[in-house]
DNA sequence: TAATATCCGTTTGGTAGCAAACGAAATCGG
DNA sequence: CCGATTTCGTTTGCTACCAAACGGATATTA
């Protein structure tokens, strides 16, 4: 257990050592999750209120236009599992996305109960020109870490992922 | 820029590696970005899941008890701060807090614009059983972790949240 | 002390997200 | 074949979340 007077706390994480640290409770693994979720908070917020909203894009929008770049067009299903929504919502985020014109769904002809989903020009053309603005964004916001702790932050963090996302 | 066979990535990973390798990007922050952001879904989800469900609780009325049992009785502002929620956001998770019988509100004599939230004792029953399982569970999604990495991961994440939250 | 400005929590209007129910389409068993 | 089951994407009903508008209460200032 960490000392309370640690200097690399921060204010509210002292606090909950000087009120919980009578008991039996595992601090480690309690600031590593919970840093895990505030960092994912800045992280979003920083980058819809920068670069995403010039896009009028919210950050579920802007992950799967990215995922459509990287992948190509994809059938509905496995898009929404690497965007990691549910498909009930990978729905409404096209649907969005569809409006905005910057995907565009077709009916497969072979199976008619499945939909591909693609960019349109105008998806692509956005992507293009916002996945390299956002990368500045992503450098700003890890830009506290050197080269290596950045690899060794994704490396930790890609560890939790397996462990957790294994329910 | 590392290897594109390199055996400690994602398979998603590897894939991005490979349509966007040639492209002037700042890789180690993009994965160290991404991958904050899903594993906090990961650990979310599996909370929610897990514990949480079994209380009525969602990731937002966890963190709410929480903080008041940490922190005792607050002005409503405050709480939002705390639990990093937007105040309208605050207002709708304790209105179903209240619901359940965990919280209540109480207006403060001095000033009538302010509202204190506090813990029932159904509430503080609640939190003080729950914690410890919910600290269980932390446990468990960081497990594949040292301590020190653990220690390791808080530290980087807390850095992070510094220069990403000030916005 | 009266008019104005500021502050506080709530409400509103919108998107996002999930689980579960649903309906159409394909597949499987006999 | 044809009925039952499974497999898709969508819809439904719900909570969560935010920003901005709101309205009552307090502070400020003239």
């Amino acid at each position: 257990m960490q000392n309370r007077a640690d200097p690399r706390l921060l204010d509210a994480e002292r606090l909950i050592q000087e009120r919980l640290g009578g008991r039996r409770l595992d601090f480690d693994s309690m600031l590593a999750v919970s840093n895990i979720y505030r960092a994912a908070t800045a992280v979003r917020r920083r980058a819809e209120k920068g670069v995403l909203s010039e896009f009028g894009l919210s950050w579920g929008g802007f992950t799967t236009l990215w995922v459509l770049w990287v992948w190509g067009e994809m059938q509905s299903a496995d898009l929404a599992d690497e965007c990691d929504l549910s498909k009930g919502t990978l729905t409404g985020v096209v649907k969005t996305l569809e409006k905005q014109g910057f995907v565009k769904r077709t009916p497969v002809a072979a199976d008619r109960r499945k939909v591909t989903v693609s960019l349109t020009g105008a998806g692509l053309e956005t992507i293009e020109q916002l996945f390299p603005r956002f990368n500045l964004y992503e450098g700003e916001m890890v830009g506290n870490l050197s080269a290596s702790e950045k690899r060794e932050l994704a490396e930790l963090l890609r560890r939790v992922i397996v462990t957790a996302g294994s329910s």
